[in-house]
DNA sequence: GAGTTTGAAACT
DNA sequence: CAGTTTCAAACTC
């Protein structure tokens, strides 16, 4: 460490009046974006920022001679604390003007690093954790330095042009305060290195992103202008900023045993691995018991080489880069596929390409996936609760008619509930017919199938199986004796009428998604025997 | 949250 | 320019 800058730099001249001038402008500027009714943001100017009070408390500690500057001086830098800017080479905008629009940089912190030392304006950090939950971070991130004073490259916020706002970062100089010191470290460093504040990206981060969300293909255009010179982490970890900017290793780059370039197994099973929402998971999860239940393993299921066709190949189309766009991927696409969200591990970049039909352990595709669909469960849940429905309504007016006679009742009932799934049929279109047959229960395909899982078993609420068995066979229920339910009066009767009437939909409804399991399996297999 | 790993930047 | 050190972020436990 060379710290030419160690050593506090001198020039530290007008840096008071500056500071002062920045504030009265600042104190105008925001007066009259209030006036013209301009939203201001809140987040923008701060009554008080952490950031800038611990700097001006360590500044007071270890540059005591700047405090000759009246009392007043440490309340103003705290405030034009917030309006730090970027140099005007960023930022075409009056750097003092208005808060930075600052470059996306390379998005690096969790945002889960927050040390203790330093408090971010709650406001910034509420926001900027908020964005980073939709996946889609715009507030630029915040530094941690401590002891580069955030006048070294290593300094993220110093990189890529822009001052320290909001940062966690200690003793920093990267603010307007100490805008001379920092155009002066600056001066250095571009001395040695014109393009060190260049963007190291070509386009900028944002496009990347969207780049990504648009179809998953990477924009190979968009290189490292250096380039990484990653050795170990494979460029598929944030370490690499290749990686972490979400775009392909290039040429420029001196990496050894890269992983990161275009048709990369491990590139894709990293993305494909990366934990899903919670929906996704819960439809994994799902699908697993599903799978199990018709006695499927996953793995080794040979794979479809039908390349363009997305429901069964996830990201097929895509060469997904990093884990981080994950979470812009639609739900649906994922659901769509089934489990394959951590899976497919097909490459079908091109008839050039290294295409590989690799099984790997984390490719598991679940044989219902395209055929069991976001839309299917909700009009199923919709058909549930109509059921459920149409159960209470019979048992009032069943009630009702008390005269009648309760065999007569029951009977009629029982034809109620056998003509339902006729009558009842989902709504929508169902171009791949699973939601109508879905609504058949069919409890001879039940007795057909192989045994199933204990998981299944339990999703199938196979403890009352006794009681659907009952119900479902219509001879059996002719004699009232043999239904206890259907001895009941009351709202106890009319919610085990609803239970059995939605359970009975219930294990239809799983019983024809094992079936068409079964059979999108055995042509998955058929299709992945020929393509060997 | 502390400690380790990593790779860029800085330095020699 | 290559090797080493420093640094901050990413990562692991």
């Amino acid at each position: 460490m060379g710290q030419s800058e160690k050593a506090s730099p001198a020039p530290e001249k007008a840096e008071f009046t500056a500071a002062k001038k920045q504030l009265d402008f600042t104190v105008n500027f925001k007066a009259s974006m209030l006036d013209s009714g301009a939203s201001f943001n809140g987040n923008v100017i701060l009554p008080e920022h952490p950031q800038a009070q611990l700097q001006s408390k360590l500044l007071a500690l270890s540059q005591p001679k700047k405090l000759h500057a009246n009392a007043s001086s440490q309340s103003p830098p705290t405030v034009v604390a917030q309006l730090k800017s970027p140099p005007g080479t960023v930022t075409p905008v009056a750097p003092r003007l208005a808060r930075p629009v600052k470059p996306m940089p390379v998005p690096r912190h969790k945002p889960t690093m927050q040390p203790i030392v330093k408090v971010a304006s709650p406001k910034s950090r509420e926001r900027c954790n908020m964005e980073q939950m939709e996946g889609t971070p715009k507030k630029k991130k915040q530094c941690n330095c401590k002891s580069s004073r955030c006048l070294k490259l290593y300094c993220e916020c110093f990189s890529s042009g822009t001052y320290c706002d909001g940062c966690n970062c200690l003793n920093c100089h990267n603010n307007i305060e100490h805008e001379s010191d920092r155009k002066d470290v600056m001066d250095v460093i571009k001395e040695r290195n014109p393009e060190a504040f260049k963007p190291k990206i070509a386009n900028s981060p944002h496009k990347a992103r969207d780049s990504m969300v648009e179809g998953g293909e990477l924009t190979v255009e968009r290189k490292h202008n250096k380039g990484c010179n990653c050795k170990k982490s494979g460029c598929l970890k944030k370490y690499c900023e290749c990686f972490q900017a979400n775009i392909l290793c290039s040429e420029n780059c001196k990496c050894l045993d890269c992983k990161n370039f275009k048709g990369s197994e491990e590139r894709k099973a990293l993305f494909h691995g990366h934990p899903m929402n919670s929906m996704t998971c819960m439809q994994q999860a799902a699908n697993a018991v599903i799978n199990e239940a018709i006695g499927l393993s996953g793995f080794g299921l040979s794979q479809s080489k039908r390349n363009g066709n997305q429901q069964i190949v996830f990201g097929s189309t895509t060469d997904n880069q990093s884990n981080s766009r994950v979470s812009q991927i639609h739900p649906e696409t994922c659901l769509t596929s089934g489990a394959s969200c951590s899976t497919s591990s097909v490459h079908t970049s091109g008839p050039k390409s290294t295409a590989v039909f690799r099984l790997s352990k984390s490719s598991y595709r679940s044989p219902l996936a395209g055929i069991l669909q976001p839309r299917h469960v909700e009009e199923f849940c919709s058909l549930l609760v109509a059921v459920s429905a149409e159960a209470a309504k019979s048992r009032s007016e069943e009630k009702r008619t008390s005269n009648t006679d309760k065999a007569t009742l029951e009977k009629a009932e029982i034809a109620d509930i056998q003509k339902q799934p006729s009558a009842r049929r989902l709504p929508g279109n169902h171009e791949n017919g699973v939601q109508t047959s879905l609504s058949e229960s069919t409890t001879g395909e039940f007795q057909n199938e192989r045994p199933v899982s204990p998981g299944t078993l339990a999703l199938m609420c196979d403890e009352n199986d006794i009681v659907f068995t009952k119900v479902d066979i219509p001879s059996s229920i002719s004699g009232s004796n043999t239904r206890t339910n259907m001895n009941l009066h009351g709202s106890d009767h009319v919610y085990s009428e609803q239970e059995r009437l939605v359970l009975t939909r219930f294990r239809g409804f799983l019983n024809k998604l094992i079936t068409r399991g079964s059979i999108k399996e055995t042509e998955l297999e058929q299709e992945g025997k020929k393509n060997l």
